[in-house]
DNA sequence: CTGTTAGCGCCTTCAA
DNA sequence: TTGAAGGCGCTAACAG
């Protein structure tokens, strides 16, 4: 057994209570004393029984984190964030995979509130939300990140998909290009809708009649990206220029290119959502907007720490990070 | 606050020790008062408070991952195969991430045995591994995933890099293709030196006098993918196909190929080590091997769950997870 | 500035 | 088959 607190009192002849006390950085200890117990602390390698502490102070120094997909660069990105972040002011954080299905989401959330997190980030799986409820009933707050949810809220991070939509495409229109594709995510939720709503105000502000034909949804898999753009080839007028919603379906989109044998100036322009290896060189691709992941990660995990030392009011709080347009020549 | 054991025993009209006893499933409790406990807790939603059972037992049910890098696919897949099998006995994953630096690597596994995880998967940042010893002086089992380490032994769970390699290349050498190159990883690393091996092993087989200025040894990064094959193309005599140590490397010198302009029919065949995306579109890849991660990580796994419940004597045990040659064409 | 003391919620002997 | 009771290691009143 490791030692305890007893064990550093007895060998630092004081009283748990003062090395209770050190341990939590009381003020009140004199110098000399938080010294001498320090020696102690040192000199046996003791570290606080983190179960004793979590059942006296029922906090546990941790954070539950909910990620539709492990395999994900975004989300694992974020994460890494949020860890950074959290890793100083000394909070843990433990990642589950909600798998991209919401039972399971239900599921990994009881299981992280039972484990007696103090807070939560999560990423939803889907549009509804109403199971976070019960974290904050329980006194646990929740951090949205990238997308809302229905019936819940809560503070949230997300992306700011209009502005990076319109300008990823406005260097086009300004050039004149008028016959725009456009494949989205799924619409329930947030990032997608907001991304469709960028390239429709897009549109408006520079007076393009909106053509239903050009606008494919499908579900931010790659297998979407083929499809919806093998679609778009087959109209008798293709598109000039096509955006493409995130990395996956621009996988998919670029992967269909490449299997047709479409040389870059025989395929339409395009332009994407995140970051995919090699779009750069591969000729296809002209722009792509870069989401500032570790950023997000560092804005949730304040929110979060906010929260958790009692600020923030009763208002949710919604934060924009910006993202950032790279030029693919 | 939540529900205590003593709130159930109130409200069923049994002792404390008769829930706890329902609670951890001790079979000399009647099923009448099983039911009627059962029925009380499912009524109060109750849950056994973790702190107060951790204090008790001194069992966390938590187990610590330690990856190198968390935008990672590979070690995330195996993140997911552990996290799957663990949780199908109550086991819940603290991810944290060692930023490829064997000082975090340190103090990570110091925080991680600070929170009182039960035992720890480890994918090893580097060759020493003599800090893992004070896990097991503390009774948490370890399980060392990709490769192995210097001054410490235990349980571990590899990929099968010999065979993997020597696959791959075989049919090549069958057609009568001699002239190779070889891009290896950091030969600190398990992987990259048995990468290597396989790859000597293979030469030797067939007769192949070894070349050694057909092999150049890099970082597993993208940065040293490119660097090396550009070194290789300048060579007076090319080789006529390349072996790469992994993806990211793989990922390096497609860029180059393609930024270079080079088509397919101009370049080095090459083969490489983890899946690509795009790579079986591009037309240079001929074949590539896959790693099982997901079955890496159930063994791994399973290797931990063995240890903690007893099992497995003294004697480290070493798995071998088969890989899969994938043809690209 | 420091010590004494009483639990936090649970499990586990010991008794019945 | 069940109940009573002590204590795991720590912190936070309350004293001094």
């Amino acid at each position: 057994m490791a030692f305890t607190v007893k064990d550093v009192a007895e060998q630092a002849g004081v009283s748990t209570a003062t090395v209770s006390r050190v341990l939590n950085k009381d003020p009140r200890i004199s110098a000399a004393t938080t010294g001498r117990v320090q020696k102690v602390i040192e000199e046996l390698g003791y570290a606080p029984n983190p179960f004793a502490r979590g059942l006296k102070t029922s906090r546990s120094l941790t954070v539950g984190f909910l990620a539709p997909e492990f395999t994900n660069d975004f989300f694992l990105g974020i994460a890494r964030g949020v860890e950074r972040r959290l890793q100083e002011v000394g909070l843990t954080l433990i990642i589950c995979n909600s798998n991209e299905d919401p039972q399971t989401e239900m599921d990994r959330l009881g299981l992280l509130l039972d484990r007696g997190v103090d807070g939560l980030i999560v990423i939803p799986t889907s549009a509804s939300g109403a199971h976070f409820g019960q974290a904050v009933k329980l006194g646990v707050p929740v951090v949205l990140v990238d997308r809302l949810v229905d019936d819940f809220h809560a503070d949230a991070v997300l992306a700011d998909n209009v502005n990076g939509t319109y300008q990823v495409l406005e260097p086009f229109l300004l050039q004149g290009v008028r016959r725009i594709g456009f494949l989205g995510g799924d619409q329930r939720l947030t990032s997608a809708r907001e991304r469709y709503d960028g390239f429709r105000r897009l549109l408006e502000d520079y007076h393009v009649p909106f053509d239903p034909e050009l606008v494919r949804f499908g579900d931010f898999h790659d297998e979407s990206g083929s499809r919806l753009l093998s679609q778009l080839l087959e109209l008798p007028e293709p598109p000039q220029l096509v955006f493409i919603s995130n990395r996956f379906m621009h996988l998919g989109a670029t992967r269909l290119l490449l299997e047709r044998g479409l040389k870059p100036d025989q395929a339409p322009r395009l332009v994407a959502f995140d970051d995919l290896d090699l779009a750069a060189s591969l000729g296809y691709c002209e722009a792509m907007v870069r989401q500032p992941v570790h950023e997000i990660g560092v804005q949730a995990a304040e929110f979060l720490i906010s929260r958790l030392s009692g600020e923030g009011g009763g208002e949710p709080r919604l934060a924009r990070v910006k993202s950032q347009v790279v030029s693919c020549v």
